[in-house]
DNA sequence: TGCCGTACCTAATAGCTTTAGGTTTTCGCC
DNA sequence: GGCGAAAACCTAAAGCTATTAGGTACGGCA
């Protein structure tokens, strides 16, 4: 039998196409072997271990989410270009939920400072900078926006809202009409004083 | 040795602790018949297995989280309320990690549907009536509201945020604040009109 | 053609889950 | 007080997974 000739992408990428598949906690080094006809232990030539790989498998998914980002909002500005960074993380989700998955496992300090995970926080950035924020502002900003579009489709993904009524996605659309409004709107000072007033 | 009489839930409390003490992960049944000087068998008594031993304890947090929400919301309304809401889910991610991280994991049919669930959403459901948002808005507010404190619980947890510049606690403010203004300004037709029409 | 790196293998240890079936404690009840 | 049954606990065993150690053979390069 010709032997597999695998990579260290390779045997990634066929764990995140496992994960797509048969979801990600059946992610493991057996699965993967078996269906890459090879001997568990020969992965380990390829993975350091099996933290190694799901890790892989969130570094890929980034880079992966970066490109479809880019494409996405090409072109684009103001609402337009924030419903369309929506959409390819939505996007992304549905195609590839095991991937997706992977996202939301706890980064190592090398991944969340990987290239990858920087392209998705200067494509955000990119985005909101179509609004009038001052500079200042523009990093929570981007976490408020990364946080709700996270955690909806996480929320999704978690059963509490999937096929329930009204329409998910139009939840969805009002929520990013929400986003836009308040990045118009953006509460905070100009200057460095206290927002703790606020009339109720 | 005495038995240690345990019953269904306190097998529950005890994966719970586990977790909070040694991270989601590490609730396995031998830790588990471990730490309660049982055999691990002997767990199968009270829990039909893992995945039932997970659910409970999503369970068990969905109810716990709901208790200090009321606590925390009692007597608020508005922008405070918003604030004491999310303060409490925040509060509680914070001081068990590990039920936290159970309730990010998917839910079963039964799990979304019961009492405890319910009443996190009721509550949350309260909060918003002290905007001015129309009855039909209101699922679409509290989805907002769930998936924007969960998101940025998550993205904390995950470590994307986590021991950063400029300071999250601030970034949390202003993500509240900015839920703040988008519930008072909220986009939405009053009527039933597509809401596609935005000028960018 | 021979040699070396490396891709792959076999073998073995150890931990986790789950099922099957046996033992003992507890508790209601006469 | 003792009897009987339910339930709490146990031992044993099978099957899966991760991981390490050390051996074999294939491919390219001199």
């Amino acid at each position: 039998m010709a032997r597999a000739n695998l990579t260290s992408a390779a045997v990634i990428a066929a764990a995140a196409d496992l994960a797509d598949r048969d979801g990600f906690d059946t992610i493991t080094l057996s699965a993967l072997a078996r269906g890459l006809g090879v001997q568990t232990a020969s992965l380990y030539s390829h993975v350091r271990d099996r933290s190694a790989l799901v890790e892989g498998v969130h570094r890929l998914a980034l880079g992966e989410l970066a490109d479809r980002i880019a494409l996405a909002i090409g072109g684009r500005a103001g609402h337009d270009a924030l419903t369309a960074l929506a959409g390819a993380h939505r996007d992304y989700a549905r195609e590839f939920p095991g991937r997706w998955t992977a996202l939301q496992r706890p980064a190592t300090e090398a991944t969340v400072r990987s290239e990858a995970a920087g392209r998705v926080a200067g494509l955000t950035l990119a985005v909101l900078r179509g609004y009038p924020l001052p500079e200042s502002e523009l990093v929570h900003a981007v976490r408020l926006l990364a946080a709700t579009v996270n955690g909806f489709l996480a929320l999704q993904a978690n059963g509490s809202i999937a096929h329930r009524e009204p329409d998910p996605d139009l939840s969805w659309r009002r929520a990013l009409d929400a986003l836009d409004v308040a990045f118009r709107s953006w509460p905070a000072p100009a200057a460095g004083s206290s927002p703790a007033e606020r009339k109720s």
